[in-house]
DNA sequence: GACATAGTTCAAAAAATATTGAAATATTGA
DNA sequence: TCAATATTTCAATATTTTTTGAACTATGTC
């Protein structure tokens, strides 16, 4: 993955309706939903689910498939897996040892959260 | 972390700049950068990498330090973590196994070591 | 064929974000 | 103190994204 898949999959990400909607799908998996299914769940008219959902399928994190009349949306979970991949990388840049030490650490001791890198937290 | 945070988060990583701009930093890491060196480093003019800056921390993703007159700045490597734990979480919801599977089948990259599932971080 | 249903596309309005130059703040050094 | 430097804030503009309702396409049913 490159930057530029990688701006687009987080902007997918960066709206509260895309969000929802995507961690829905990924409840949902791997049987997906039908749109009207979605509808229902979310608060949104169609229109708008539409719009929202083309950008999800845009960036590759849900796939679309055609259903009699019904189209069937699925979480693509090996997209999020490689963004994962990308995050991981870009966030150690071949630090990756140390980094994973201090988040095991963070998770022993949420309170006392330790730096990676930086030595200084919020 | 909540999803209203991480929608903050990948607003934050969603535009070129940005992301770009947190990648340097963590490519800098742990010193950082002050705001000049980062603007010679990035095409964009003072006003605009302030802005983009500004965005950054208030999505937590980087600190800023004063250092006489300059101010320093650090990717936050946690709160990077932090949303790899919940993307992590995210992207199988209780179905590990089947995550874990897919991710094997994935795993062309060196880097990517996360497993799949809310409780199995690192 | 006619009709209802599922869902999309289109166009316009509304809202949010990005970029710019000028002015302001703060620090350093002469 | 004065001038220079580093960086931000402000206000205006430009651009992009989100939302909405109406019209459209495709499928299934009677």
């Amino acid at each position: 993955m490159d930057a530029k898949q990688a701006t687009v999959i987080f902007e997918a990400l960066s709206s509260d309706v895309r969000l929802d909607l995507f961690r829905l799908l990924v409840k949902y998996a791997p049987e997906g939903l039908v749109a009207g299914e979605i509808a229902k769940h979310l608060k949104v008219t169609n229109t708008n689910l539409s719009f929202h959902l083309k950008m999800l399928l845009y960036a590759g994190l849900v796939t679309m498939e055609k259903e009699g009349r019904f189209l069937r949306y699925r979480a693509n979970i090996p997209v999020m897996l490689d963004t994962i991949a990308y995050l991981t990388a870009e966030c150690c840049s071949g630090r990756n040892e140390q980094c994973r030490e201090q988040h095991a650490a963070n998770l022993a001791s949420p309170v006392a959260l330790l730096e990676c890198g930086p030595a200084k937290k919020i």
